[in-house]
RNA sequence: GCCGACGUAGCUCAAUCGGCAGAGCAACCGCCUUGUAAGUGGUAGGUUAUGGGUUCGAUUCCCAUCGUCGGCUCCA
């Protein structure tokens, strides 16, 4: 609920409505049309579900008499080439819903779908519609769907050459877990073959930034099948990050008014019958244990813990803003589909925050939270930051008015900071609006980190007061932040952001000392313990390998400095330092190294 | 949780039709003493995820469980 976990957005940003009347578009969707004519041609008792165009490609849903494999992938690809240089015409026709329904007589998930356009509702996507839509088909090489458009008006406009199947997945009838079970294929196309040459690069480079397959090729952390799935082990190097992380993390905090608390892991049932986790979050919420007869929960957030604290005493409106601060370890329960890496676990760390101030001082405060989480955010070196606000959903609590000038506090906010924000209308928490901060990064790809939420029940349901200047007890406001999100999520991001090559203050280990020879090891420990007292992280690769071997080893492990030392540096007391990116710059003396090392570290780069 | 694919040495992957479980890298022990991305020889490493079943015989076929991957759903 309040801080809920992050999400993986891997979306990249986009103006839909440009995207919905560009050529792009119609050669997308027209493409799962002809997937879809290949697929029939194939399975002719096949039913199909429905196929537009997404971000990057487009798929169909079909529901089949077996799996697909990649074979069928391959033969359909094929035959979709083979429609597409027919050059056959894409014919559009309005029908009645009558004639509708004779042309898909025998296709049960159409038929649904003219149900809901004749009741004006849905459109052909099963999306919400105002007003009754007509009822149009387009039509290709004897293939007719039921279908909006717009399509291209010949196959010709379709490169052969810039299409590709990707994969097959299952997928609920109109995404409700209730429904059939259908089988997606995922395709992509482009306009041009380059286009998707450069595609599936970007797919390739995914991939090999994937922080799972860095987490344990740099040996960072790992999940063990006998401890459980979504449970993380940090390792040694993993932890010198998140230690490095932390330690960053406190002091900006304690520079900026926060208060350091420690909260216990677990709380009797009570504490999360009053908080509402109960009734609203129980089925992310592991069971009970029983202690001395009574019910007690691991946490799934810190607020309740946070809130008890406020209450421990009388508060005046003299100590406000009051911020409480945490990397606080809660559990919760996801299921099992859903674990991915660090980005999706089943315990996690938050960075958590609780604000609690006057009503007139919340604006004051947002613009504090929001410039510290971008201050905060920069220093990790993420400068393409966007945000979102998100407003009022459907089902909320609170009044209106509430909602209106809470929006309005965080939109103003917004305005103030200089930051480019989208609103996400309908996308608040039931409790209270938001604003969410996502970074992108070089592939495009956004990852969303902080998030800044109003809660409008919290106060009210743990009966928070504050005596004010009136000498009367007052309702604080309060807002939750998690500006990292969790240090598992933040890790992966990070690993992703950096392709593991993290900048030298994150560095594990910053610099290896390579020997040349035997000879030189003395030497090298000399000079590991001389950086050593400038605070720099290194490492003497003394192993009796060749340096070729070595540097090999380092710039696989992407540490920033590889310090080479043979006979003459040991003779001039030097090092000749290479860099990760390649670039060898030759014998500098110690103290020039620790000049730049230092430098390179203070700056964060 | 659902659909599909998958699980073999620390890692990456082989193993024909059901017939002696193998390689490279890493590790360990040597030799080499090296100048900007892998020098070389040897040794060791396995209850083939787990538990059942079929079979003379199972890494291989079947069932269940656990886990991983791609999606869906979920992430009030």
């Amino acid at each position: 609920m309040h801080l809920s976990l992050i999400l993986l957005e891997v979306k990249m940003a986009e103006n839909s409505e440009q995207y919905e009347d560009s050529s792009l578009y119609r050669i997308r969707h027209s493409a799962s049309h002809i997937m879809a004519q290949a697929v029939l041609e194939k399975f002719p008792e096949a039913k199909i579900a429905i196929g537009p165009a997404i971000e990057d490609g487009f798929y169909y849903d079909f529901d089949l008499p077996r799996p697909l494999t990649s074979e069928d992938l391959e033969s359909i690809e094929k035959r979709m080439r083979s429609i597409i240089q027919s050059k056959v015409d894409f014919v559009r026709k309005e029908v009645s819903a009558e004639e509708a329904k004779k042309i898909f007589h025998d296709q049960p998930y159409k038929l649904e779908l003219i149900a809901g356009l004749e009741e004006g509702n849905v459109d052909e996507d099963g999306n919400p519609v105002d007003e009754k839509p007509e009822i149009s088909i387009y039509s290709q090489g004897g293939f007719v769907d039921l279908c909006r458009g717009p399509h291209v008006a010949n196959s010709a406009e379709i490169n052969p050459q810039a299409i590709k199947l990707l994969s097959v997945a299952g997928a609920y009838w109109r995404g409700d877990e209730k429904r059939p079970m259908l089988q997606r294929i995922y395709g992509t196309a482009w306009n041009k073959p380059d286009e998707l040459k450069e595609y599936l690069w970007r797919i390739e480079e995914a991939k090999k930034r994937d922080h799972r397959k860095l987490g344990q090729e740099l040996d960072l952390f790992s999940v063990a099948d006998e401890i459980g799935a979504g449970l993380i082990l940090w390792h040694p190097k993993g932890g010198k990050i998140r230690k490095i992380i932390e330690n960053f993390w406190s002091e900006e905090h304690e520079a900026n008014g926060y208060e350091f608390v420690y909260t216990p892991h677990i709380g009797k049932s009570k504490l999360w019958e009053t908080s509402g986790h109960l009734g609203y979050y129980k089925e992310n919420m592991y069971s009970p244990v029983d202690i001395e007869g009574q019910q007690y929960f691991l946490k799934p957030m810190n607020c309740p813990f946070h809130i008890h604290i406020y209450k421990s005493s009388l508060r005046s409106y003299r100590e406000f803003p009051l911020r409480y601060a945490e990397e606080g370890t809660v559990y919760r329960f996801e299921r099992s589909g859903v674990l991915h890496g660090l980005m999706r676990v089943r315990g996690f760390t938050q960075d958590d925050a609780h604000h609690f101030c006057r009503p007139d001082q919340m604006p004051e405060e947002i613009d504090f939270v929001l410039n510290f989480s971008l201050h905060i955010l920069r220093s990790f070196g993420f400068h393409d930051i966007q945000a979102y606000l998100s407003t009022k959903p459907e089902k909320s609590v609170g009044e209106p008015e509430r909602w209106l000038a809470a929006e309005a506090a965080l939109e103003e906010s917004l305005k103030r900071t200089n930051i480019t924000y989208k609103v996400d209308q309908g996308g608040g928490a039931f409790y209270g609006p938001k604003i969410d901060l996502k970074v992108k990064d070089a592939l495009g790809r956004e990852w969303q980190l902080t998030t800044i939420q109003f809660d409008f029940t919290l106060p009210d349901r743990f009966d928070l007061t504050f005596i004010g200047e009136d000498g009367q007890p007052h309702r604080p406001y309060m807002i939750h932040r998690a500006l990292l999100g969790s240090m598992e999520r933040f890790f992966g991001v990070l690993i992703e952001y950096y392709a593991g090559a993290f900048p030298v203050w994150l560095s594990p280990i910053q610099a290896v000392l390579i020997p040349i020879a035997d000879r030189h090891v003395n030497y090298a420990k000399e000079v590991a313990a001389t950086l050593r007292q400038s605070k720099l992280r290194v490492m003497v690769d003394d192993r009796s390998e060749r340096m070729n071997a070595k540097i090999r080893d380092a710039q696989k492990q992407k540490i920033p400095y590889m310090l080479v030392i043979g006979d003459k540096e040991a003779e001039n007391h030097q090092v000749a330092l290479r860099l990760r990116n390649g670039e060898n710059l030759g014998p500098i003396s110690i103290a020039a190294f620790i000049d730049r090392a230092t430098e390179d570290i203070k700056q964060k780069i």
